[in-house]
DNA sequence: CTCGTTATTATGTCTAGACATATACTATAT
DNA sequence: ATATAGTATATGTCTAGACATAATAACGAG
């Protein structure tokens, strides 16, 4: 454990004494003046090691009451959902995806709901198929926004993958994910190469400009597939 | 859009300014100095917004070369794991928990792998249901290393469930998550009260207190089970 | 005993400096 | 041309203060 700087010695000792159960959940921690005193450094410092630590969930601050261990901490776990090209090659395979569908149509009523827009409006159905070593991957069923996104109508989506030009051009963005275990339909099932019906990961993902939605992407994976995460 | 602090006011700033697109992926953003001359504060301040962008995944900052717009962000999702009782008791209904095994036996072979002890060595094998509402929501098939928890034989999980049991009284620890669609096995059909083979959301955890592994827990949801997120 | 007021306190935010350090750039020597 | 040493620079870390603010605790009046 490389402790460089004060707030990290500060933070790691902390830790340590956390998992040695000197404080148990519930328990107060020591004031920033009282840490910074046994550190011998300023309050500063004490404040950046121990926010740190909050953020992870471990503690809780709150003014005047002081830092305590967090009774039920809500497991945070980051999950990094990385560009599906820089997954594939990062596992040292090869990258390819096929364009399967890219037309414009008129919205079904379950996707118009969730962009908020009257019905009838036409968006851009968009499906490709990822691979990996040239086996299928992932496929991806995605709406697009053409409101929000009208040069995409022009994009050449056999050179580069509809996911990686909208996180180069689309302005940053909030979103919602859902993860959730389906039925392959016959559609995924047709793609991914696989019998209907089997269980496969699905991840739905709305993102937003502001207040408007720019897409809606189903990504399924193929069997086997896990999104893994450390806590 | 409620900016009362100075810090909360630049990054608010720069957010909109990257959705204006006045930086793009891949651009250099001004430095503190300026940041600071243009907002009449101190760099500290300016040190605090950017790096709260940075965490979020944004932004990039390294000495010397500055703070540039991230190419490929990767998609941090925070997913959090809450407590099976909060989480079903958040919904507004109410949680119950029925204990189906909890007895001392030998590792089965995959398990010594992953718990990282020598083949024989006996271990908590715990088995219980979480209801909602009185019915089937979670089963959760959870293996407790003894050697580590030696105190845990005692404990009555007919009152309390292993998970909150362990996150009061285990240190705290680091763990891996694992998320995976699978076919529902015949024990977990027969406890979630499903049909064998359905697809359900495997959550499958291992948490560590520091070298030595504590539990392995595979939670299998029930059918329509989604995990949520914001990113 | 209850309600409202006041003091206290721990964290939140901020400043104006300082030195540290990684790293890109530049100049110099080989 | 290439390796090496030096310089400049943007961020990282830190300090010793200051005032702000939320929330608890103590107090006092009715």
């Amino acid at each position: 454990m490389p402790e460089i700087n004060t707030w990290q010695i500060i933070k790691n000792n902390v830790l340590r004494r956390l998992s040695e159960r000197q404080w148990l959940p519930g328990d107060t921690l020591p004031s920033e003046m009282e840490f910074a005193r046994e550190f011998g450094c300023a309050r500063a410092t004490v404040n950046k090691a121990l926010n740190e630590l909050a953020s992870t969930g471990i503690l809780e601050r709150k003014r005047k009451s002081g830092t305590r261990v967090t009774i039920n901490p809500v497991r945070k776990a980051t999950m990094s959902i990385p560009v599906t090209r820089q997954e594939i090659q990062a596992r040292g395979c090869t990258y390819s995806h096929v364009l399967i569908e890219n037309t414009l149509k008129r919205l079904p009523a379950h996707m118009t709901s969730r962009f908020n827009v009257p019905g009838g409006v036409k968006a851009l159905h968009h499906k490709a198929l990822h691979l990996s070593d040239h086996e299928a991957f992932l496929y991806e069923d995605r709406w697009i926004n053409t409101i929000v996104m009208p040069d995409i109508q022009e994009v050449d989506f056999t050179t580069i993958s509809a996911n990686e030009w909208l996180v180069g051009h689309a302005p940053y963005s909030r979103g919602e994910l859902s993860i959730l275990s389906a039925a392959a339909s016959a559609d995924e099932a047709l793609h991914l190469g696989i019998d209907e019906g089997r269980p496969i990961l699905i991840v739905e993902r709305t993102t937003w400009s502001d207040t408007q939605p720019i897409t809606f992407v189903r990504l399924a994976y193929r069997p086997g597939y896990r999104l893994n995460s450390t806590l």
